[in-house]
DNA sequence: GTGTTAATTTCGGCT
DNA sequence: AGCCGAAGTTAACAC
């Protein structure tokens, strides 16, 4: 069961998603940021990327797909005119982004512009996962006797005071079990659990409530101390619990 | 005292930093993604980005600055010839993107190339990045005496069985306090400096410790949960503590 | 809108 | 190289 994030739509800052194109510049530049944390980066070539939801991207060309700096939408851009001492070092132009709730600010100097385009890229049709937690949850809560043989599903996201529980089940004699259900088993999906179980065992309706902690991988340091706690673990098999549920299909 | 992040030196996949531009292309493609999750784009305009490091970034005109999907180094990228099927659909040409060590690969669909340049950034100098936790760390060490009078440092990273306490000092009765730092107070940061304190009162030398819970900002629940505990909690003001470290002093 | 949790997290520091 | 924790995290989802 894919999910799908559109991506492009209404963003705040656009003024119209079909006319506001993308912009790309290269160039010599110097960057401030100063908001929630005050960094500079020194005058080098990059590739400044000017959206059309407002945002603005500073690339260098490697360090995966972060930018060196940035501004998140909605934010303004203005290009203003450098300043005596601007223009004596060289900078032939700047560029003001100003964040619309925030107090952040970035300030590109721009010395010399190698490229400058504009391109129109329109609305995104968004991307389509498979495979991320929700989908476990729901393959799981489809086939919880994967946990073992006359387990049967109370609900999914169990409300308790202090958040929701993944899976609330009981087994075969008729116990509750939470169910805490991540692709990667960490230390932090047993404290979570951990609390959720002290909680549900002070319920007399529910206890005594045992804990499963179910993911696709489970690290060597959260299997210890869940076991520690009386916490089953079980791994997770993504594709055998999709077969299950549909043999042979696959998505793409 | 500002941090200095290098990037774009030495990248793995990288031949030559100064021989190997960065390109961008704007195309008419549809991406498909297949490794840790399965994903699906689309055939929809969009910007490819394909770093000298080798990575690959597919931007939409807005979602902030992450890619709708990337590939991250080390990758090799190769262009194919499109098969009959596709041909059929009007794809002009394919893209490969194999990732080195895992089995992840990116494939792009080309059905139309809108434009296609290459440009050359070379090395970049860096960020040079100013207010994050190490930093308060190291301005509460020097201004213990924030956290009250008659205060005094014992030491920072104070190593124990489970992990450092950030800051481990004595109030004006020689009592010791395990202070724990955050930028942002969170439930997690109580949880972490409660099992320091747990540990810590289980040692004589020590005994009897109390916590500080000390950010920038602290969530109310977390307030509410640390106070509860017998934590006090302390918002720190890195400006205040810069101006007396250095007053008036600002690095750009 | 606010808060909580996951993420193809990324990134840096340390062992 | 692996493990751990922070991040201007960002982004999706529930209340």
């Amino acid at each position: 069961m894919p999910t799908v994030s559109p991506v492009g739509a209404a963003g705040v800052g656009r003024r119209d998603a079909y006319a506001v194109p993308v912009r790309l510049v290269i160039a010599r530049c110097s960057v401030d940021y100063d908001g929630r944390l005050t960094a500079h980066l020194p005058l080098a070539t990059r590739l400044l990327l000017v959206k059309a939801d407002g945002s603005v991207l500073v690339h260098s060309d490697g360090g995966s797909y972060k930018p060196l700096n940035w501004m998140a939408p909605p934010c303004a851009l203005a290009e203003v005119q450098p300043g005596p001492d601007q223009v004596a070092d060289g900078v032939v132009a700047v560029w003001h982004v100003r964040h619309g709730k925030s107090e952040d600010r970035l300030t590109v100097a721009i010395h010399e512009v190698l490229h400058d385009s504009e391109h129109e890229l329109g609305l995104d049709p968004g991307l389509v996962k498979d495979g991320v937690e929700a989908h476990l949850q729901r393959l799981l809560a489809t086939h919880i006797t994967t946990l073992g043989p006359g387990y049967s599903l109370v609900r999914r996201e169990h409300m308790t005071a202090i958040g929701p529980v993944d899976i609330l089940a009981r087994d075969a004699s008729g116990s509750s079990v939470a169910v805490e259900i991540k692709r990667r088993g960490d230390l932090d999906g047993v404290e979570q659990l951990t609390r959720y179980l002290e909680l549900m065992n002070r319920d007399p309706h529910l206890a005594p409530v045992s804990g499963v902690f179910a993911a696709q991988e489970i690290r060597p340091q959260a299997r210890t101390l869940a076991e520690d706690r009386g916490i089953r673990c079980v791994v997770l098999d993504y594709d055998a619990l999709r077969g299950v549920d549909d043999p042979g299909a696959r998505l793409f």
